[in-house]
Parts: structure tokens; C-alpha cells; sequence
DNA sequence: CGGTATCCTAGTAGATACTG
DNA sequence: CAGTATCTACTAGGATACCG
């Protein structure tokens, strides 16, 4: 029969959505920046150390001095991935102990100034967002006044 | 005594970074906006419902429909993580039923502004990334030669 | 030095059921 | 219609130990 449940209407949607989802470059583009080190990394390489200089290549090991606090799972696995996606190249030169250095790709380089778009508007409005969320935490603290929705009871 | 293991002086690093890392804003906005469905409502709301128009005002059931898949526990924990942050806004209007609406506010607009920069790059970038990606698998995968580092063992 | 392999934890997404 | 409450599942992240 064709009667579906809401439940099923919505794993239904859901399925299709996925496609949609996984096909959906913004969406992936989200995935891959948002992971923890991955914008710390991209910076590290575009901006050197201190942050504020110029791409240049970095050792693993630098980069685990500079990413403070890093698991060398972590760092291998962003590394990784972003070398995996053409954003970084990897050199290893065969010394004695091994060199390896990791540099910005043209490509990496230009998501590395997309990235600082998005930095420059949090830096704007970073102390407008948290206007908004102490007001918002304060009403709701404070004033606990129903909005429409179900509130938590307070004590009998 | 001042004599710590690589693993405490990393630990040590982390709680110094973490300082860091919950200052930085940009990390902040990242944490904010990489929420699966926060781009998408955001997208609702700012070009309408088929993603190319004009931003416009969204009933919450209207915003279901949309993001299809979303559990009403997602759609309203977004929401509220959004207009938290002053994002967005909610209005109920005290209809029998109910009825809810959200809209972008100014800060919300500015914000979908800049991560449509991001989406863009994606569109224009994801081919040389996909290509990249497939190029690093295919090497992986056909000559499996030693990068330096171990690789898995075959079967013995 | 530059990693890999293994195990573990904790936060986040989703299903399901219920309320004003 | 517009949510809240509760439980479960998944996986990103991290600690530890070991190899080339």
C-alpha cells in the first residue's frame, strides 16, 4: 500500500537528500575545513608560524611545534587528507634521519585566502555574536517568559 | 621536579591551546556553521526555498519541507543555536495554531553573504579536487611504493 | 625524524514518542 | 503546528605504543 508513516515519508526524503548532500560542493567543502586542525594547519603553511608572514614549506615536526598539542594521528591524518585533495604537497627528501616537508599548492592557496574571508568576518563580528548570545542567555535566564513553545516547568 | 614526558608537555600545550582556540574566532565561527544543517538553513532563508531567490521569511514546517530528512529535533536545535548566536529571528504570532516564523536578521544576511564566497570557490574548485583526489587514490592504490613511512603489510 | 596501528572516549546526529 | 524528552549509534578526536 502506499500509506507511509511520517517516519518513513522522512528516511524516504532523507535518502534522496543524501545524494543531494554528498553532491553538494559547498557541503563538502564544509566537511573539509571543518575538521579540527585543518584550518590550523592551512593557516600554519599560508601565513607561516607567527601567523602574519608568508607561505612557506614546513617539516612535520615544525608543524607539530606550531599546531601545540597535537596528536601525531591528527596531524598525520589532516596532513593527509589535504594532500589527498591537492590543497598541500608533501617532499620527502631521503636525509639521514628522513625530511619531509609540507607546502601550499596554488590550489591550497587560493581555499587559504577563502578561508581568511571567512576569518575576517568573524574577527568583524565576533563581538556582535556575543552580544546576541549573553542577551539571549540572559532572557532566558532571567526571564523565563513562554515563547510559543513548551517551557521547562518551574517548581510546584 | 621540572623533568615532563612528550605526552604531559603535549597535554600541557593543549590546555595553553585550547585558551587559544576557544578565543579564536574564526575557529568559533567554523564550530558555528559547520553544523550539518546550519548552512542549509541558512540557504533556505537567504535565497528561498529553491535556492535562488530573494530572502524571505520561513515558517518552521515550511523549513522541514525544505531541508528534507531534518528530525524535528535537528531543525529545532539549529534554530535556536542561530538565533542564539542573533543570526536569525523568531516570531510567533499568537494564531490558533500556532504559527512561527524565521528570518534572517542583518547579522544572519552578512554571514550567508560570506559563506556564499565559500560556496563558490567549491563550484569553481571542486573538479581540481576531485581530480586531485583520484589522481592520490589511483597512485595509492596501483604502485603501492613506500613513501617513507610504513605501509600495511601484504598477506604472508 | 616521521610516521603507523590499536584502543578508547565523548560529543553530535538521528529515531521515536509525547506535549501545549 | 511547533516543538520537547529520551534513548541509541556513529565517528571525529585523542592517548599510547611501536616501526622504518
Amino acid at each position: 500500500m502506499a500509506t507511509r508513516t511520517a517516519a518513513q515519508r522522512r528516511a524516504e526524503a532523507r535518502a534522496e537528500y543524501n545524494a543531494f548532500l554528498a553532491a553538494c560542493p559547498s557541503q563538502q567543502l564544509l566537511a573539509r575545513v571543518s575538521g579540527k586542525w585543518v584550518t590550523l594547519v592551512l593557516s600554519a603553511l599560508g601565513s607561516g608560524p607567527d601567523c602574519d608572514g608568508d607561505p612557506r614549506p614546513m617539516r612535520y615536526s615544525e608543524l607539530g611545534r606550531v599546531l601545540a598539542g597535537v596528536s601525531p594521528k591528527m596531524l598525520s591524518q589532516t596532513l593527509r587528507s589535504l594532500e589527498r585533495d591537492g590543497l598541500i604537497s608533501r617532499t620527502a627528501t631521503a636525509t639521514v634521519p628522513v625530511t619531509v616537508t609540507y607546502e601550499l599548492t596554488d590550489l591550497g592557496l587560493s581555499l587559504h585566502q577563502t578561508v581568511r574571508q571567512l576569518k575576517r568576518w568573524s574577527e568583524t563580528h565576533q563581538d556582535e555574536v556575543a552580544a546576541h548570545r549573553a542577551a539571549f542567555d540572559a532572557a532566558r535566564g532571567e526571564d523565563p517568559v513562554p515563547r510559543g513553545g513548551a517551557q521547562p516547568e518551574a517548581v510546584p
